[in-house]
DNA sequence: TATGAATGAGATTTCATTCAT
DNA sequence: CATGAATGAAATCTCATTCAT
């Protein structure tokens, strides 16, 4: 059976998940992740090679699915608006509906060191190939401005999300983040200032905001 | 004779930035900063509590001075536009400009361990203070969309700023940040949609776009 | 059938060697010697009590091996002083053709604890008994001197042949510890003085040393 | 003051040695020696930079120790033959006065790994040259043989001391080590063959022999 | 004020060995 | 006989902090 197909896999990285999210990212000792996984200590380097390898894994499954939900959620969605759209309303519904999950991503593993942030940065890139995908299709087609670098527009867009979900999780949950999904595309996409009737990005009778 | 006015305690700060820029945060031990700064390890503990409390001053100190420098950018602006818009020139500029602190605040000092996060946390609030003002002042005049609840536009605001200095540092300072400032206003205040002649945000004669 | 007699013993123990002098005596687990035997490592524990256990049955094996070649070399040789060059000469040629086993004797298992030495120095006493048999029958035909214990005498043999190996298996095998046999020969037989002409150790016309 | 003249680096090494032969090397944790030594277990490392640093250090400092008790042993005595009777003589008295030194250094530390063997190993050629002094003086003097390779007879000299060394600490030290000095030095002066009658290396008048 | 030598708690990781299959 | 996944004990080393001077 493959290593990495074995159930005490995905019980070790959920034990880690559950750890890091109570206890901290410097209190995860591998000890009472095993112990939470009901496997021992040795056990966890039979499919992890060391510490820092057991977080990147974790990041790595979690990010992949947070990517793999936007992709689906994006689903055959044609207008590059309408898929910033969803896009922005299931990277918070992913992060919003795991709060557990929320804490580790967002401040938790933020505390690992250079060598782990390294890795974990490299894995951003299949979040942001997303987005750039977007922004892509929306500069071609005229809907997105070309005005700024599209590197900018994804600082944009990721930063906005980021804070957001990080705030939500530094607030203790406190408010409703699935309710943002909409102002926040809104602000993405139409910008801070009052918009005028007629205004920025009212497209076609297909457009996001027709569908809301 | 004020503790916090020897010239001691502002070298410690300066050597546990220099440190913790060069060696990273995980590296950066007391000792090493006590001799960048050329006093003893024990002397360190004469002007600070414990290492979180040096940290946490290092940032409250680093934090004091952008926030001034951005209040002192707004100057005597009144447009929320134009506040707004020297702000984030100001943010990109004050980091921009330094790139040994900003490889501190946005990288080496989000490795600090939850309690540090959670002062850190407390003392941005005097930064999304000015943010927040001016965000009121746009909307109380109606300049600003009324349609987002304002602590989200501050996260656009925020998430994006930061986002950016992070890739900025991330990416080995190889692009212009500086250039950044115009183009980042405009996505912040008009969004990523394509804006129409006549379009969005442009108000008086003093409006940001007027002066560009 | 015995278990001594199995294939897989001998494998074992092969492995062993081979391991032991590619990786060195502490990076030598029992799952790579399983590994290179190509059996489980669970099997090692069915031919061999322990660890302690598999790296003396591998002492003894190979020492056994020496011996009985000595043995054989010694064949139906009369003078003791033939008899102790032919043991000399053999105990080179017995390692210094076998270089693996040679870094695993001289280098490798002399790292092993305490307790495996101990079993190991027990085993020597197979190969000292050849060389006190042959002191003794020197001293008892008046051939070698009695004023000196016959023990010691061992320990000048022995002491000798042993760094002289060593210091083949340290210095890379670079040079020839075969053409070593005879010069060591004469210098145990006679010492390092200067020799007379007519001096020490001529005997008959069988000695030794009319076949040089 | 000096990190190495504080009496705590000596104090250290005192109780490595202690505690090496008391348990054994493997047995030999930093702890139990910071015990011994009086001090924190970290302390040890404000003097040495890890384990193996200690080990290395614990035999540097005590063969420099015999060899300059060789050398002070070997004096003023010019003739070779006298030099090398004294150095043998001193060898065995150095370890044999020092059991707890011998166990160490003949036993105990071979059981290091390979990264402190080789420099252990390096440690030896100190030793190595006196020997190799005396044995190029008696060569070059017409004393000593040269028929054979002058490395080879330190072979003789070194491995015949270094077992009998061995031999007397595995005995549980139950023979006099020291009374073997003269007869070592007869079986390797003259060799193990019978010495007849005006036999080999009686020099003048000032001759070893003469002086037993 | 200033020093800096000393402290000592605490976690990762390895690997011989077992045992259910 | 054979397997190999799982076990779990054990020790080095770091570094924030203290305190006698």
């Amino acid at each position: 059976m493959s290593v990495r197909g074995g159930d005490k896999y995905a019980a070790i990285l959920d034990a880690a998940q559950h750890v890091i999210a109570r206890q901290g990212y410097h209190n995860a000792q591998i000890s009472r992740i095993a112990a939470e996984a009901g496997v021992a200590a040795g056990t966890v380097y039979l499919y992890f090679q060391n510490k820092p390898d057991l977080l990147v894994c974790l990041f790595r499954e979690r990010l992949n699915l947070l990517v793999s939900e936007i992709k689906e959620a994006i689903g055959d969605a044609v207008d590059p608006r309408e898929k910033l759209r969803r896009a922005i309303a299931q990277h918070l519904r992913s992060l919003g509906t795991r709060p557990e999950l929320a804490a580790v991503t967002q401040i938790e593993m933020r505390q690992a060191d250079t060598q782990v942030q390294q890795q974990i940065s490299n894995l951003m890139k299949g979040w942001f190939a997303v987005i750039d995908q977007i922004i892509a299709e929306g500069q071609a087609s005229g809907l997105f401005t070309r005005e700024v670098p599209a590197k900018q527009i994804r600082n944009l867009i990721f930063g906005t999300l980021d804070q957001t979900v990080t705030a939500w999780v530094m607030s203790g949950y406190k408010f409703d983040i699935l309710a943002l999904a909409e102002p926040t595309y809104r602000l993405i996409a139409h910008g801070v200032m009052q918009h005028r009737e007629g205004g920025v990005g009212n497209g076609d009778s297909g457009s996001p905001e027709a569908d809301l």
